[in-house]
Formats: structure tokens, C-alpha cells, sequence
DNA sequence: GTCTATACAGAGATAGAC
DNA sequence: GTCTATCTCTGTATAGAC
């Protein structure tokens, strides 16, 4: 009984300061890279002590692989049957906007790792090599029915993922565009989706 | 005399090394960053001692911005005058492409600095900034006179960035294009350019 | 100008008390 | 499970010989 519950306790306790050491983390890395972090910054922001890092996760590189062990990306639970290339296209343009709102900071770990061709990225693969084939089915299905058009399918691929993933949150560009009227205003999720879908198709020359 | 011959071996040999760890540094902090690099790194990349970064450049962050003195995007040689915004469009992708293909380390390591903003950014933007003001003009200008068809500037700035930004140089999409027939051929200058090119026009909505 | 050797701060990881 | 204190290694920068 009283081991029941003491078992219990640690469990809740344990939870949730891996929680916050990986929310931490994940900030962290974000801001300043894997290595530009340091594992008693990530405790300090989780507000725990030094030591725990290296307990609960064996190390600051599992705290990082521990970011994308969670990640199931929404993107793959809708049916995609490339039947309609077009309106599966729609769909995960949809999605793969969501989740890049919805977790900014790993698309942008994920980013800064691609750039690197990090020793960490075979992991990271594992993640986005489905999201990728699904894109590639798509673009493909969608020429093969004439709904697409395009020559090299690795070209597209190249300026479609460039779009998708080029994130909006790095405001690097915003000196540039606070003249401009509306443009501080907080774009929303639909304006986003709908703006981006809208330039991707008529990229592709969709007829 | 003597002096004077001195003066002059120390200056070449001093550009020699200098330029030495230049390229080390580059191409270090484009595979590892900024932070996952080692000054030892560098000095043992360029074949010279370690003290040299200090006595040359005073520190591994001068290295680093010293990267981005001798830059000088040949994007901006060429005149705009912004009376045929199509046109010079056509002329900023090509220019862009050329830069980005001429020098992917450099936009491998801006866009990493990009991504987690770090506080070296600041200088960067001064490279930066002219050319992402000539393409809001260029953009504005080929709205207001017809050539373009977008609602908001501020979205289609990030699109456009993103498109022309996005390197190619990172190929963690190769395991899945290695199967279509032709894709492992290295692409050329101009096919790119003219992939590109006809990419963002399209999803310009141009007529 | 360039080298070797070294100083000293900071990294990740662990030991051991609680 | 969590903490503090500490070990060891590696980082940058410098001192001093050549």
C-alpha cells in the first residue's frame, strides 16, 4: 500500500519534471541550437536541478531525440487515397500548415538540423520521410491525372517543401514590411492556409 | 629596404593564413554552426595553429563576420528601375539563384542564424536588407502596374523568400527521389533558374 | 607571423546526501 | 526522485619561444 503509492507519486512527480525539462528543451534548442544549449540552461529554465537531466533522459541528446518521440504528425491520420490529387493535395497543405503552427519550435530544431546535415538527422528522417512520401504520392498521382503540371517531380519537391517549411515565425523580415498597412496584424491560421495553397497550385500550373 | 621586404612577406603570408581560416570556418560553421564549432576545429581545417584565429581575427565570432564582409551579392549590380516589374523580377531570381548556387555555405549559415535569431543576426541583416527591400519593390511595383496578382505583400514576401531561400544543398530528400528516373543527375544552373522562376510566377498569378 | 604550452572558464556527467 | 558538490574533459584565449 504505502509502496503503491509512493510508486504512484514518484510517477506523477517524474512526469512532470521530464515534462518540463523537454519544454524547456525544446525552447532552448529552438533559440540557440543543440549545441548552443547547455544542459544547466535547460534545468535552469525547467527550474529543476543539474542532475536530472542526465536521470531521467541519459543525456542531452536523448533530451532532444525525447522531443521527437512524441511527435506523431496529425498530418498522416486523414485519409489520402489519390483519388483526387488535387483535394488530397488541399488537405495536407491544411495539415502540414497546422503543424507547423502548432509546433513552431520543432519545425525550426528540424530546420536548423537539415541545414547542418546533422549526425542527429537519421532520426529526425524516421519522422518526416512519411510526411515526404505522401507529398511525393500526391504530386505525382496529381500529374499522372493531368491535374498537376510539371516536368521534374524533384524540382517540385524541392520548391514545394521549401515553401511548406519555410517558417514564418523568425520575424526577420518584419523591418521590412512594418510600413506596410495591416502587416503587423496577427495573420490567422485559415489567411495562412488559404494564402499558401493558393500559391503552391498556381505554382504547379493547376489548370 | 629589409623593413619594407618584411612588411610585405608578413602582409602575404598573413592573407594567405587569414584567407585559410576563412574557408575553414565557412565551411565548418555550414556543417555544424556556429556554436558546434571549435576554433580548433577551424585552425586544424586550415592547417595552422590554434592561436591564429585570436592574433588574425581577436575571437571565433570575428571569424564569423568576417564571413560576410567581403559579400557583396552581385544581385544588386544590376539595375532595376522597376518600369517592368516582370522583367526585373525574371533578373532578381536569376541573380538570387546565382548567389544561392555560388555560395550555399553562406545561406546555409544565414539560415541557420536565421532560424534561431541569434544575436548575430543584427549584422547579417545589413547584408541582407537591400535585397529583401529591392524585391518588396519589385513585387509592389508589379502589383500596382497589373504584372502581379496578390492580396497581401506580407504573405507573399514570405512565400517568395521561402521558395527562393530554401537550399538545395542539404539532400535529406534524396532517399526518396533516388528512384525517379533522371533525379540523381546533378541539375544545372539554368535549370534551376528556369524551375524557379517559372514556380514563383506562376504562384504569382501572373496573366 | 607562427608556433607550443598553458591558463582558466565552462561543458556534460556522476557521487552521494537527503 | 531530487538535490548539491565535484570530477573530468574540452572550450577559448593568451604567454612566450622562435
Amino acid at each position: 500500500m504505502n509502496r503503491k503509492r509512493e510508486g504512484m507519486m514518484k510517477q506523477e512527480a517524474k512526469e512532470d519534471v521530464k515534462q518540463k525539462i523537454l519544454d524547456g528543451a525544446k525552447h532552448l534548442f529552438a533559440r540557440k541550437g543543440f549545441e548552443g544549449t547547455t544542459v544547466r540552461q535547460i534545468c535552469d529554465e525547467a527550474g529543476v536541478a543539474l542532475a536530472l537531466v542526465s536521470y531521467h533522459f541519459g543525456g542531452k541528446e536523448n533530451v532532444f531525440y525525447a522531443l521527437f518521440d512524441s511527435l506523431e504528425p496529425g498530418l498522416l491520420k486523414e485519409t489520402y487515397d489519390l483519388t483526387d490529387p488535387e483535394s488530397d493535395f488541399r488537405k495536407f497543405i491544411l495539415e502540414f500548415v497546422r503543424f507547423r503552427m502548432s509546433e513552431p519550435e520543432l519545425i525550426n530544431i528540424l530546420q536548423q538540423e537539415v541545414m547542418m546535415q546533422s549526425p542527429r538527422l537519421e532520426k529526425l528522417q524516421e519522422v518526416m520521410f512519411p510526411v515526404w512520401l505522401l507529398l511525393r504520392n500526391i504530386l505525382q498521382a496529381g500529374k499522372e491525372q493531368g491535374q498537376f503540371q510539371f516536368e521534374s517531380l524533384k524540382h517540385t519537391m524541392y520548391v514545394v517543401v521549401g515553401t511548406l517549411v519555410y517558417s514564418r515565425t523568425s520575424s526577420f523580415l518584419e523591418p521590412l514590411l512594418e510600413s506596410i498597412p495591416g502587416a503587423s496584424t496577427k495573420e490567422s491560421f485559415e489567411e495562412v492556409v488559404a494564402y499558401t495553397t493558393q500559391y503552391i497550385l498556381n505554382g504547379l500550373q493547376r489548370k
